[in-house]
DNA sequence: TCCCGATTCTAGCACCGCTAGCAATCCTGC
DNA sequence: GCAGGATTGCTAGCGGTGCTAGAATCGGGA
Protein backbone atom coordinates (compact mmCIF):
# COMPACT_ATOMS: atom_id res chain seq x y z
CA UNK A 1 0.00 0.00 0.00
CA UNK A 2 2.05 2.80 1.62
CA UNK A 3 5.04 1.27 0.08
CA UNK A 4 3.65 1.37 -3.40
CA UNK A 5 3.31 5.51 -2.58
CA UNK A 6 6.69 5.95 -1.44
CA UNK A 7 8.23 4.79 -4.23
CA UNK A 8 6.50 6.87 -6.61
CA UNK A 9 7.39 9.77 -4.39
CA UNK A 10 11.00 9.16 -4.25
CA UNK A 11 10.65 8.36 -8.05
CA UNK A 12 9.27 11.66 -8.92
CA UNK A 13 11.61 13.16 -6.73
CA UNK A 14 14.64 11.53 -8.56
CA UNK A 15 12.83 12.70 -11.83
CA UNK A 16 12.61 16.78 -10.72
CA UNK A 17 16.33 15.60 -9.82
CA UNK A 18 17.18 14.66 -13.28
CA UNK A 19 15.60 18.01 -14.63
CA UNK A 20 17.16 20.45 -12.02
CA UNK A 21 20.41 18.87 -12.32
CA UNK A 22 19.84 19.09 -16.27
CA UNK A 23 19.21 22.46 -16.59
CA UNK A 24 21.65 23.85 -13.88
CA UNK A 25 24.44 21.83 -15.80
CA UNK A 26 23.04 23.21 -18.92
CA UNK A 27 22.82 26.96 -18.00
CA UNK A 28 26.75 26.59 -16.13
CA UNK A 29 28.59 24.86 -19.24
CA UNK A 30 25.98 25.04 -22.31
CA UNK A 31 23.76 22.08 -23.50
CA UNK A 32 26.87 20.38 -24.69
CA UNK A 33 28.32 19.62 -21.48
CA UNK A 34 25.41 18.25 -20.75
CA UNK A 35 26.23 14.64 -21.26
CA UNK A 36 24.19 11.99 -19.82
CA UNK A 37 27.43 10.27 -18.45
CA UNK A 38 27.86 13.58 -16.53
CA UNK A 39 24.35 13.70 -15.94
CA UNK A 40 24.45 10.43 -14.20
CA UNK A 41 27.63 11.49 -11.93
CA UNK A 42 25.88 14.54 -11.34
CA UNK A 43 22.77 12.58 -9.26
CA UNK A 44 25.09 10.14 -8.15
CA UNK A 45 22.87 7.34 -10.11
CA UNK A 46 24.35 5.31 -12.95
CA UNK A 47 23.67 5.80 -16.60
CA UNK A 48 20.72 3.64 -17.42
CA UNK A 49 18.61 5.40 -14.71
CA UNK A 50 18.32 8.25 -16.53
CA UNK A 51 16.34 6.00 -19.31
CA UNK A 52 14.54 4.69 -16.97
CA UNK A 53 12.99 8.22 -16.41
CA UNK A 54 12.91 9.16 -19.74
CA UNK A 55 12.83 8.34 -23.22
CA UNK A 56 16.17 9.54 -24.12
CA UNK A 57 18.28 13.42 -24.36
CA UNK A 58 15.71 14.88 -26.04
CA UNK A 59 12.78 14.09 -23.53
CA UNK A 60 14.89 15.44 -20.87
CA UNK A 61 16.02 18.38 -22.74
CA UNK A 62 12.38 18.89 -22.99
CA UNK A 63 11.24 18.81 -19.45
CA UNK A 64 13.65 21.52 -18.81
CA UNK A 65 11.84 23.42 -21.83
CA UNK A 66 8.51 23.13 -20.30
CA UNK A 67 10.44 24.58 -17.09
CA UNK A 68 11.65 27.50 -18.84
CA UNK A 69 7.77 27.65 -20.15
CA UNK A 70 6.57 28.44 -16.93
CA UNK A 71 9.12 31.36 -15.78
CA UNK A 72 9.05 32.68 -19.30
CA UNK A 73 5.39 33.17 -18.99
CA UNK A 74 5.60 34.76 -15.38
CA UNK A 75 8.13 37.11 -16.46
CA UNK A 76 6.50 38.94 -19.71
CA UNK A 77 3.18 38.92 -17.38
CA UNK A 78 4.76 41.07 -15.35
CA UNK A 79 6.88 43.14 -17.47
CA UNK A 80 3.38 43.35 -19.64
CA UNK A 81 1.49 44.61 -15.87
CA UNK A 82 3.94 46.87 -15.00
CA UNK A 83 3.70 49.44 -18.50
CA UNK A 84 1.66 52.10 -18.89
CA UNK A 85 0.07 52.11 -22.52
CA UNK A 86 -0.57 49.37 -25.44
CA UNK A 87 2.28 50.82 -27.15
CA UNK A 88 4.57 50.75 -23.71
CA UNK A 89 3.71 47.09 -22.87
CA UNK A 90 4.05 46.01 -25.89
CA UNK A 91 8.02 47.37 -25.79
CA UNK A 92 7.95 45.72 -22.29
CA UNK A 93 7.93 42.45 -23.17
CA UNK A 94 9.50 42.81 -26.12
CA UNK A 95 12.37 43.65 -23.81
CA UNK A 96 11.73 40.38 -21.29
CA UNK A 97 11.42 38.20 -24.01
CA UNK A 98 15.38 39.45 -25.08
CA UNK A 99 16.01 39.57 -21.76
CA UNK A 100 15.27 35.95 -21.04
CA UNK A 101 17.06 34.94 -23.84
CA UNK A 102 20.24 37.02 -22.56
CA UNK A 103 19.97 35.92 -19.06
CA UNK A 104 19.16 31.99 -19.77
CA UNK A 105 20.89 30.93 -23.05
CA UNK A 106 20.59 27.35 -22.45
CA UNK A 107 17.50 27.77 -21.44
CA UNK A 108 15.96 29.17 -24.54
CA UNK A 109 17.76 27.13 -26.38
CA UNK A 110 16.23 24.06 -25.21
CA UNK A 111 12.89 26.06 -25.28
CA UNK A 112 12.82 27.23 -29.07
CA UNK A 113 16.06 26.44 -31.02
CA UNK A 114 16.97 22.83 -30.12
CA UNK A 115 15.01 19.67 -31.64
CA UNK A 116 12.90 18.39 -29.15
CA UNK A 117 9.89 16.12 -28.85
CA UNK A 118 7.33 18.44 -28.03
CA UNK A 119 3.77 19.08 -29.38
CA UNK A 120 4.05 23.01 -30.12
CA UNK A 121 1.62 24.56 -32.36
CA UNK A 122 -1.06 22.70 -31.00
CA UNK A 123 -3.62 22.05 -27.90
CA UNK A 124 -1.81 19.20 -26.86
CA UNK A 125 1.02 21.71 -26.03
CA UNK A 126 1.98 21.72 -22.68
CA UNK A 127 -0.32 24.34 -20.55
CA UNK A 128 2.90 26.35 -19.64
CA UNK A 129 3.91 26.56 -23.30
CA UNK A 130 0.15 27.99 -24.19
CA UNK A 131 0.79 30.93 -20.82
CA UNK A 132 4.03 32.02 -22.29
CA UNK A 133 2.47 32.77 -25.71
CA UNK A 134 -0.58 33.83 -24.22
CA UNK A 135 1.10 36.36 -22.45
CA UNK A 136 2.69 37.55 -25.94
CA UNK A 137 -1.05 37.60 -27.15
CA UNK A 138 -2.35 39.86 -24.72
CA UNK A 139 0.76 42.58 -25.45
CA UNK A 140 0.05 42.17 -29.19
CA UNK A 141 -3.44 42.13 -29.26
CA UNK A 142 -4.35 46.17 -28.06
CA UNK A 143 -2.42 46.96 -31.05
CA UNK A 144 -3.52 44.94 -33.77
CA UNK A 145 -5.46 46.94 -36.25
CA UNK A 146 -8.58 45.78 -37.98
CA UNK A 147 -8.58 43.17 -40.25
CA UNK A 148 -5.37 41.44 -38.95
CA UNK A 149 -5.83 38.12 -37.23
CA UNK A 150 -4.41 39.02 -33.66
CA UNK A 151 -2.76 35.55 -33.38
CA UNK A 152 -0.94 35.50 -36.43
CA UNK A 153 0.70 39.15 -35.36
CA UNK A 154 1.46 37.31 -32.48
CA UNK A 155 3.50 34.98 -34.07
CA UNK A 156 5.12 37.08 -36.46
CA UNK A 157 5.72 39.39 -33.66
CA UNK A 158 7.23 36.58 -31.74
CA UNK A 159 9.26 34.99 -34.85
CA UNK A 160 10.97 39.12 -35.22
CA UNK A 161 12.29 38.80 -31.49
CA UNK A 162 13.17 34.88 -31.93
CA UNK A 163 15.17 36.31 -35.07
CA UNK A 164 17.03 39.09 -33.45
CA UNK A 165 17.76 36.58 -30.64
CA UNK A 166 19.09 33.79 -32.52
CA UNK A 167 20.96 35.70 -35.40
CA UNK A 168 22.58 38.15 -32.60
CA UNK A 169 23.88 34.82 -30.05
CA UNK A 170 25.77 33.40 -32.89
CA UNK A 171 27.31 36.58 -33.70
CA UNK A 172 25.34 36.47 -36.87
CA UNK A 173 24.01 40.75 -35.76
CA UNK A 174 26.37 42.74 -33.66
CA UNK A 175 25.65 42.95 -29.80
CA UNK A 176 25.92 46.17 -29.67
CA UNK A 177 22.65 47.72 -31.90
CA UNK A 178 20.06 45.01 -30.43
CA UNK A 179 18.30 47.54 -28.38
CA UNK A 180 17.55 49.93 -31.31
CA UNK A 181 16.87 46.94 -33.33
CA UNK A 182 14.52 45.41 -31.05
CA UNK A 183 12.37 49.31 -31.05
CA UNK A 184 12.61 49.15 -34.55
CA UNK A 185 10.67 46.30 -34.19
CA UNK A 186 8.31 46.81 -31.92
CA UNK A 187 8.17 50.38 -33.34
CA UNK A 188 7.14 48.79 -36.49
CA UNK A 189 4.46 47.02 -35.35
CA UNK A 190 2.65 49.42 -33.30
CA UNK A 191 2.91 51.89 -36.16
CA UNK A 192 -0.41 53.08 -37.70
CA UNK A 193 -1.77 51.56 -34.94
CA UNK A 194 -4.12 53.49 -31.70
CA UNK B 1 57.48 24.41 -62.23
CA UNK B 2 54.25 23.27 -63.72
CA UNK B 3 54.34 20.08 -61.51
CA UNK B 4 53.35 22.19 -58.64
CA UNK B 5 50.71 24.15 -60.92
CA UNK B 6 49.12 20.79 -61.18
CA UNK B 7 49.30 19.70 -57.88
CA UNK B 8 47.66 22.38 -56.38
CA UNK B 9 44.75 22.27 -59.25
CA UNK B 10 45.02 18.40 -58.58
CA UNK B 11 44.06 19.64 -54.74
CA UNK B 12 41.98 22.42 -55.84
CA UNK B 13 40.02 19.88 -57.44
CA UNK B 14 39.58 17.75 -54.39
CA UNK B 15 38.62 20.28 -52.11
CA UNK B 16 35.97 21.53 -54.50
CA UNK B 17 34.89 17.47 -54.61
CA UNK B 18 35.02 17.93 -50.34
CA UNK B 19 32.70 20.53 -50.24
CA UNK B 20 29.72 19.86 -52.87
CA UNK B 21 29.87 16.06 -51.79
CA UNK B 22 28.84 17.33 -48.33
CA UNK B 23 26.38 20.19 -50.06
CA UNK B 24 24.59 17.01 -51.88
CA UNK B 25 24.82 14.75 -48.50
CA UNK B 26 23.53 17.15 -46.19
CA UNK B 27 20.48 18.44 -48.69
CA UNK B 28 19.40 14.74 -49.36
CA UNK B 29 19.96 13.42 -46.20
CA UNK B 30 20.51 16.30 -43.73
CA UNK B 31 23.85 17.37 -41.99
CA UNK B 32 23.62 14.85 -39.17
CA UNK B 33 24.36 12.07 -42.16
CA UNK B 34 26.93 14.30 -42.87
CA UNK B 35 29.85 12.33 -40.89
CA UNK B 36 33.44 12.66 -41.38
CA UNK B 37 33.68 8.96 -42.22
CA UNK B 38 30.61 9.22 -44.26
CA UNK B 39 32.32 11.85 -46.40
CA UNK B 40 35.44 10.41 -47.05
CA UNK B 41 33.74 7.41 -48.56
CA UNK B 42 31.82 9.29 -50.60
CA UNK B 43 34.79 11.28 -52.01
CA UNK B 44 36.27 7.78 -52.22
CA UNK B 45 39.18 8.88 -50.17
CA UNK B 46 40.54 7.81 -46.33
CA UNK B 47 39.02 10.34 -43.57
CA UNK B 48 42.01 11.92 -42.80
CA UNK B 49 42.67 13.63 -45.60
CA UNK B 50 39.22 15.92 -44.98
CA UNK B 51 41.98 17.39 -42.08
CA UNK B 52 44.12 18.45 -44.87
CA UNK B 53 42.01 20.52 -46.55
CA UNK B 54 40.11 22.16 -43.78
CA UNK B 55 40.39 22.31 -40.00
CA UNK B 56 37.61 20.12 -39.29
CA UNK B 57 34.07 19.38 -39.93
CA UNK B 58 32.93 23.32 -39.06
CA UNK B 59 35.29 24.45 -41.86
CA UNK B 60 34.00 22.08 -44.77
CA UNK B 61 30.16 23.44 -43.44
CA UNK B 62 31.30 27.13 -43.41
CA UNK B 63 32.82 26.21 -47.18
CA UNK B 64 29.16 25.29 -48.16
CA UNK B 65 27.34 28.25 -46.06
CA UNK B 66 29.87 30.31 -48.41
CA UNK B 67 28.73 28.61 -51.96
CA UNK B 68 24.95 28.99 -50.20
CA UNK B 69 25.42 33.45 -49.64
CA UNK B 70 26.44 33.28 -53.54
CA UNK B 71 23.29 31.46 -54.37
CA UNK B 72 20.96 33.40 -52.28
CA UNK B 73 22.35 36.69 -53.51
CA UNK B 74 21.17 35.34 -56.97
CA UNK B 75 17.64 34.72 -56.43
CA UNK B 76 17.07 37.75 -54.26
CA UNK B 77 18.43 39.85 -56.99
CA UNK B 78 16.47 38.22 -59.44
CA UNK B 79 13.36 38.49 -57.16
CA UNK B 80 14.14 42.19 -56.74
CA UNK B 81 14.42 42.93 -60.39
CA UNK B 82 11.14 41.33 -61.25
CA UNK B 83 9.30 43.26 -59.13
CA UNK B 84 7.51 46.80 -59.58
CA UNK B 85 7.26 49.33 -56.76
CA UNK B 86 9.17 49.38 -53.68
CA UNK B 87 6.77 47.92 -51.62
CA UNK B 88 6.51 44.94 -53.98
CA UNK B 89 9.88 44.52 -54.06
CA UNK B 90 10.65 44.00 -50.73
CA UNK B 91 7.32 41.66 -50.78
CA UNK B 92 9.06 39.57 -53.30
CA UNK B 93 12.54 39.41 -51.86
CA UNK B 94 10.83 38.48 -48.57
CA UNK B 95 8.99 35.53 -50.45
CA UNK B 96 12.38 34.23 -52.32
CA UNK B 97 14.54 34.60 -49.26
CA UNK B 98 11.71 32.32 -47.67
CA UNK B 99 11.43 30.21 -50.38
CA UNK B 100 15.37 29.69 -50.72
CA UNK B 101 14.98 28.18 -46.94
CA UNK B 102 11.97 26.37 -47.83
CA UNK B 103 14.09 24.48 -50.51
CA UNK B 104 17.60 24.33 -49.42
CA UNK B 105 16.96 23.72 -45.88
CA UNK B 106 20.37 22.66 -45.21
CA UNK B 107 22.28 24.84 -46.89
CA UNK B 108 20.53 27.61 -45.26
CA UNK B 109 21.14 25.62 -42.15
CA UNK B 110 24.36 26.09 -42.28
CA UNK B 111 23.93 29.52 -43.66
CA UNK B 112 21.97 30.65 -40.87
CA UNK B 113 21.77 28.20 -37.70
CA UNK B 114 24.37 26.41 -37.27
CA UNK B 115 27.24 27.58 -35.38
CA UNK B 116 29.79 28.23 -37.96
CA UNK B 117 33.14 29.77 -37.84
CA UNK B 118 33.03 32.52 -40.30
CA UNK B 119 33.46 35.79 -39.54
CA UNK B 120 29.72 37.49 -39.87
CA UNK B 121 29.14 41.08 -38.90
CA UNK B 122 32.81 42.57 -40.00
CA UNK B 123 34.13 43.63 -42.83
CA UNK B 124 36.30 40.15 -43.14
CA UNK B 125 33.10 38.29 -44.09
CA UNK B 126 33.11 36.74 -47.22
CA UNK B 127 32.16 38.56 -50.08
CA UNK B 128 29.15 36.55 -51.10
CA UNK B 129 27.45 36.87 -47.60
CA UNK B 130 28.08 40.83 -47.94
CA UNK B 131 26.10 40.51 -51.22
CA UNK B 132 23.49 38.19 -49.89
CA UNK B 133 22.92 41.10 -47.66
CA UNK B 134 23.20 43.67 -49.81
CA UNK B 135 20.56 42.41 -51.39
CA UNK B 136 17.91 42.87 -48.95
CA UNK B 137 19.51 46.19 -48.06
CA UNK B 138 19.02 47.52 -51.46
CA UNK B 139 15.45 45.95 -51.33
CA UNK B 140 14.74 47.83 -47.57
CA UNK B 141 16.47 51.21 -48.71
CA UNK B 142 13.47 52.66 -50.53
CA UNK B 143 10.76 52.28 -47.83
CA UNK B 144 13.13 53.32 -44.87
CA UNK B 145 11.06 56.40 -43.06
CA UNK B 146 12.88 59.51 -42.48
CA UNK B 147 15.50 59.04 -38.66
CA UNK B 148 15.41 55.38 -39.50
CA UNK B 149 19.28 53.79 -40.20
CA UNK B 150 18.86 51.15 -43.41
CA UNK B 151 21.24 48.86 -42.05
CA UNK B 152 19.76 48.28 -38.59
CA UNK B 153 16.33 48.39 -40.07
CA UNK B 154 17.63 45.44 -43.04
CA UNK B 155 18.78 43.60 -39.72
CA UNK B 156 15.41 43.55 -37.93
CA UNK B 157 13.41 42.91 -41.24
CA UNK B 158 16.21 40.22 -41.98
CA UNK B 159 15.50 39.21 -37.99
CA UNK B 160 11.81 38.64 -38.84
CA UNK B 161 12.28 36.61 -41.75
CA UNK B 162 14.80 34.24 -40.06
CA UNK B 163 12.69 33.61 -37.36
CA UNK B 164 9.39 33.00 -39.32
CA UNK B 165 11.50 30.34 -40.95
CA UNK B 166 13.56 28.61 -38.11
CA UNK B 167 10.51 28.71 -36.19
CA UNK B 168 8.19 27.29 -38.82
CA UNK B 169 10.71 24.52 -39.72
CA UNK B 170 11.20 23.00 -36.27
CA UNK B 171 7.26 22.94 -35.87
CA UNK B 172 6.41 25.89 -33.22
CA UNK B 173 4.48 27.58 -35.73
CA UNK B 174 2.52 25.99 -38.68
CA UNK B 175 3.50 26.02 -41.72
CA UNK B 176 -0.25 26.26 -43.48
CA UNK B 177 -0.35 30.55 -42.11
CA UNK B 178 3.34 30.94 -43.43
CA UNK B 179 2.10 32.92 -46.41
CA UNK B 180 0.07 35.17 -44.00
CA UNK B 181 2.86 35.42 -41.23
CA UNK B 182 4.95 36.76 -44.26
CA UNK B 183 2.57 39.38 -45.42
CA UNK B 184 1.90 40.53 -42.45
CA UNK B 185 5.78 40.86 -41.40
CA UNK B 186 6.63 42.81 -44.76
CA UNK B 187 2.96 44.58 -44.45
CA UNK B 188 4.21 46.03 -41.10
CA UNK B 189 7.44 47.22 -42.70
CA UNK B 190 6.35 48.77 -45.01
CA UNK B 191 3.33 50.42 -43.29
CA UNK B 192 3.45 54.34 -43.19
CA UNK B 193 6.51 54.31 -45.30
CA UNK B 194 6.18 56.22 -49.11
C1' DT C 1 14.18 -17.46 6.73
C1' DC C 2 13.86 -17.92 2.23
C1' DC C 3 12.40 -16.66 -2.26
C1' DC C 4 10.85 -13.82 -5.93
C1' DG C 5 10.29 -9.62 -8.33
C1' DA C 6 11.58 -5.00 -9.06
C1' DT C 7 15.39 -2.01 -9.41
C1' DT C 8 20.00 -0.58 -10.38
C1' DC C 9 24.49 -1.40 -12.05
C1' DT C 10 28.36 -3.20 -15.01
C1' DA C 11 29.82 -3.80 -19.38
C1' DG C 12 29.46 -3.17 -23.99
C1' DC C 13 27.60 -1.72 -28.76
C1' DA C 14 28.06 1.22 -32.75
C1' DC C 15 29.02 5.47 -33.74
C1' DC C 16 31.29 10.26 -33.56
C1' DG C 17 35.43 13.91 -34.60
C1' DC C 18 40.05 13.82 -34.86
C1' DT C 19 45.24 12.42 -35.09
C1' DA C 20 49.82 9.84 -34.71
C1' DG C 21 52.74 7.33 -37.27
C1' DC C 22 53.74 4.30 -41.02
C1' DA C 23 53.83 2.91 -46.06
C1' DA C 24 53.68 3.97 -50.61
C1' DT C 25 54.26 7.14 -54.15
C1' DC C 26 56.32 10.49 -56.93
C1' DC C 27 59.84 13.96 -58.13
C1' DT C 28 64.71 15.18 -58.10
C1' DG C 29 69.66 14.86 -58.81
C1' DC C 30 73.31 11.91 -59.95
C1' DG D 1 68.33 4.34 -65.20
C1' DC D 2 68.34 4.57 -60.58
C1' DA D 3 68.94 5.65 -55.49
C1' DG D 4 67.42 9.25 -52.07
C1' DG D 5 64.23 12.15 -49.99
C1' DA D 6 60.10 14.70 -49.42
C1' DT D 7 55.34 14.48 -49.81
C1' DT D 8 51.06 12.28 -49.70
C1' DG D 9 47.45 9.34 -48.12
C1' DC D 10 46.67 5.37 -45.49
C1' DT D 11 45.75 2.19 -41.29
C1' DA D 12 44.87 2.08 -36.74
C1' DG D 13 43.56 4.02 -32.65
C1' DC D 14 42.11 7.60 -28.90
C1' DG D 15 38.64 9.42 -26.08
C1' DG D 16 34.22 10.61 -26.41
C1' DT D 17 28.89 10.16 -27.56
C1' DG D 18 23.77 8.13 -26.83
C1' DC D 19 21.82 4.08 -25.65
C1' DT D 20 20.92 -0.99 -24.02
C1' DA D 21 21.30 -6.13 -22.74
C1' DG D 22 21.92 -8.85 -19.06
C1' DA D 23 23.91 -9.65 -14.53
C1' DA D 24 23.65 -8.54 -9.72
C1' DT D 25 21.65 -6.67 -5.84
C1' DC D 26 18.21 -5.17 -2.87
C1' DG D 27 13.59 -5.11 -0.61
C1' DG D 28 8.99 -6.97 0.66
C1' DG D 29 5.91 -10.96 1.21
C1' DA D 30 5.06 -15.84 2.42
Amino acid sequence: MSIQRRRERERAEREKLIVTAARELAEAEGWDAVTTRRLAAEIEYSQPVLYSHFKGKDAIMAAVAVEGFAELAVELRAARAAAEGAREALAAVGEAYTDFARRRPALYDAMFTHTVDLPFATPQAPAALHEAFGELLRAVEPIVTEGDDPGLLTETYWAGLHGLITLMRSGRLPKEAHAARLSLLTAHFTACAT
